[in-house]
DNA sequence: GAGTGGTCTAGACCACAAC
DNA sequence: TTGTGGTCTAGACCACTCC
């Protein structure tokens, strides 16, 4: 059995997106809907907190909720979601080549990325991930094999998430990433299809397990021009 | 007064910024916590939830609370929080320089994106951001003067969101922030030092009030080599 | 004055980790 | 078995909006 605050944020969610309540509509009081649903005024408000972080609603103050979604989509950003998850929502064919696959000695940079004691190997994979038959996307990655201690092409090449989660079991909990635009390196004009484009944008992820450990250093290097980032963000008055 | 999980909140993360407790240390537990400032439990995990959010900590069923702060520090990204607050934390010495303000009919694309019926006019303003004598930040800014009635180069100077948020008592609330890279523009040429870069990237955002009325559009153009841009990401199994 | 969301309480039971 | 965080409840009072 679900939570009740997860399956009711579930089914005002599924209200909004099929526009039962269409953008700028008031959601049912807190206390109407506590009582539709046979809850506590404090779970509703668990569930409209969630809303509110997705950019679903937004609430105000003696009047109530109001609808503010809008169409939703991210551009391949990895590190915290895994390509799989985000070509799945991608209207353009996408397929991933497997370019290198080694458990190896990290160059010093990788070392002190992935927090590593000099002379312990990594899991190094190099991919790119072809969209509508271009070469866009060059995912470079790093994992301690004491979490990981194997991998095939098989998974790099289908979802090494898929494999950690639901393989490994291992618990991913939140990533500290950084974007910034870089000249193109040899690999990137080796494997892309860089269309004399002289920069790069380049997302470097640390990610962690539900433990704080650190498990994984990514850089996923995008052709500019087909870069594309995007945020809800709130303003905060702490 | 100030609500009793803000105080505390600010309490814990002074705390923690200050090393008093230090990375992978453990907060005391909820109950000790509840204990120590008089409060109920659900009041401290208000608290904790907010440290939660903003990255200070990671919660571990059935084991506590791990502190796991890292330097924190974003780069001029503007759009949600103003240019004023952000240089407020750089090192770098910066200067703003007002290039154009006007009250104007907008372009056609300005028009959609600020979802303005014909003939209104809007806001226009330019600004350029020198951060150690370098012209890197081009900040274009239209606002709808429903709501901004007035601006003064003074005022663009210093700081707008100042003046909407404390003089005219507006309330920001959300963004929808695009990042994207483009070819320079004209302006881009004329007003930075572009050092022979032949992109800029761009964050464009859409900023919107307490009651879900959308007042301002950005574009905040950045030389590539001085753009960073620095997330904290939880995966989220919804 | 009636209705809204914001804060806070004092309990309860649960799943999970550690011993 | 004990202690931890996760969920849920039924109330209370407050600040704010609207009529």
């Amino acid at each position: 059995m679900m939570q009740k605050y997860l399956t009711i944020y579930h089914e005002l969610v599924n209200r909004i997106e099929t526009d039962y309540w269409p953008e700028s509509t008031m959601l049912p009081s807190e206390n109407e809907l506590a009582t539709k649903y046979d809850t506590s005024r404090e779970t509703i408000r668990k569930s409209l907190d969630l809303l509110v972080q997705n950019g679903y609603i937004q609430k105000i103050r003696g009047k109530g909720s109001v609808v503010i979604s809008k169409a939703k989509f991210n551009f391949p950003v990895s590190g915290i979601v895994s390509f799989k998850e985000l070509a799945s929502e991608m209207q353009e064919p996408v397929k991933t080549l497997v370019k290198e696959l080694a458990l190896m000695e990290p160059e010093e940079s990788v070392q002190k990325d992935l927090e590593i004691s000099a002379k312990e190997k990594v899991w190094k994979v190099v991919r790119v991930r072809e969209i509508s038959g271009e070469k866009i996307i060059l995912d470079k990655d790093y994992f301690n094999p004491h979490y990981v201690p194997d991998l095939t092409t098989e998974i790099a090449a289908d979802s090494i998430y898929d494999y950690l989660e639901h393989e490994l079991g291992l618990k991913i909990s939140f990533a500290r990433k950084e974007i910034v635009v870089e000249q193109p390196t040899e690999a990137d004009r080796k494997y892309l299809d860089l269309n004399g484009f002289s920069n790069v944008v380049v997302i470097k992820s640390k990610v962690y397990l539900e433990d704080t450990s650190l498990f994984q250093y990514t850089e996923s290097r995008h052709r500019p021009d087909k870069f594309r980032f995007v945020e809800f963000a709130r303003r905060v008055h702490n």
